[in-house]
DNA sequence: TCCACGTATCTTGCATGCATCATCCGTGCG
DNA sequence: CGCACGGATGATGCATGCAAGATACGTGGA
């Protein structure tokens, strides 16, 4: 009567076989989803549909659906059944939630970081190689590494949730920033200077001044998004 | 070329027929299977097949996959390919981690609540019910109660990821505390007088006293929590 | 006894097909 | 000319089927 087995608790990470296919389609169909977003191919207001993903990445529509649904539950589109996939057009209120957002949870994991100052020479150092890349006019890998700075400092708080919390508000910025960043080097020169300041403070164990720095750094970044839409 | 159809920005709301077949099968297994999530069915550690649950059901596999997907992504279970679901067990890592994320979010949001005071009366109101609830034994609707106060409390600031950051840290208890709560009535009391405390300093518009009292709220919550598990 | 190996069994990933629902559009009527 | 109606079209929800990976187990050999 019992439907599921009581347990089964060997779930041993190594494989007899690496077996590496690469990824799963169903996942190969989220990235490229993801990237069209973030591309700005696929605009907001836009109407996707699973078939034409599915025959583009030569793939069933089965898993371009997990796709559309992962990519709805993340806030990007929203799905009429029977219809399609309707692309959320980013809106200015939507932009300051998520700073807003942003702000509760990177200030909390920066007084923390300054707390244990263990981050402090790691992120100095990643601002070193953010300026090398501005210099280099690098921008994806610009964008990466800011994206990296930031995930470092939530993740070391070592929160589960509020790293995926952060994961799904740092999306939003993305869809708008990418492209934008692009168009005003000043205002990546200036990024660069507000992630020093964030990482001096972490480095010199004050959080006070951690915290002050990273509401500065939001603050700046959402006049920034805010012009860009 | 272009795969997509470049806008159809009509999604009326209105149905030209209602055509209520009710929840879809997909949402009926999400629900669940949540539901077997927070009333005990499964537990930590326990591994689940597809197949039972959809035959349990008289659904495919299809919507019970989807389900699942969604139910890794909030974080209970965790997908192994080919293998099956493990519904992950509740660590007190975890249950610390969530009361920390509820702690930035609540307190921020009884903030902006005390700001208004709007909220005041009606919370007031709804702490009056909850009482009558306890005293009339009726625990999984002073569940639903706890559950709509809290959330209510977020809900008004507007910010729509914040109150899905919210979703995803309210189940984690949901999963110790169904089940808690019913064995510890006098905690259930206590926590009425930590909801009215909430309540007033909304009402009396001291954003101060509202976060306190959300601070307070949710240590005893996680002290209770942690002795649940 | 203990380990290696081949096979049966279980489970999932995904392709495919069908039924249904929403939309679009042409036609006929008032 | 405007509008209602009906079929064509396109989209999805979900059932089903197949192939492949993972595990369990029985058997044979050292």
């Amino acid at each position: 009567m019992s439907p599921q087995r009581s347990l089964k608790p060997t779930p041993r990470t190594r494989r007899a076989t690496p077996a590496d296919d690469g990824p799963s389609a169903s996942e190969r169909a989220y990235a490229h989803i993801r990237a069209r977003l973030f591309d700005g191919t696929f605009t907001g207001n836009m109407m996707l549909s699973e078939g034409d993903i599915a025959e583009e990445l030569a793939i069933s529509r089965t898993p371009v659906h997990e796709a559309l649904l992962r990519c709805e539950f993340e806030g990007h589109i929203r799905l009429y059944p029977k219809r399609g996939a309707l692309v959320l057009p980013v809106s200015a209120k939507e932009i300051q939630d998520v700073l807003v957002t942003r702000r509760l949870i990177e200030v909390h994991a920066a007084d923390l970081a300054a707390q244990s100052r263990e981050l402090g020479p790691g992120l100095l150092a990643q601002v070193d190689t953010q300026a090398d890349l501005l210099h280099r006019e690098l921008d994806e890998e610009f964008s990466t590494a800011d994206d990296a700075f930031h995930k470092q400092i939530i993740q070391a708080t070592g929160n589960g949730l509020l790293d995926r919390a952060y994961a799904m508000a740092r999306d939003v910025p993305l869809r708008v920033g990418n492209s934008n960043l692009r168009r005003h080097p000043e205002r990546v020169a200036q990024l660069i200077a507000e992630h020093r300041a964030i990482a001096q403070a972490i480095a010199d164990g004050d959080p006070a001044a951690a915290r002050a720095a990273v509401e500065h750094h939001l603050d700046m970044a959402m006049k920034s998004l805010l012009r860009a839409i």
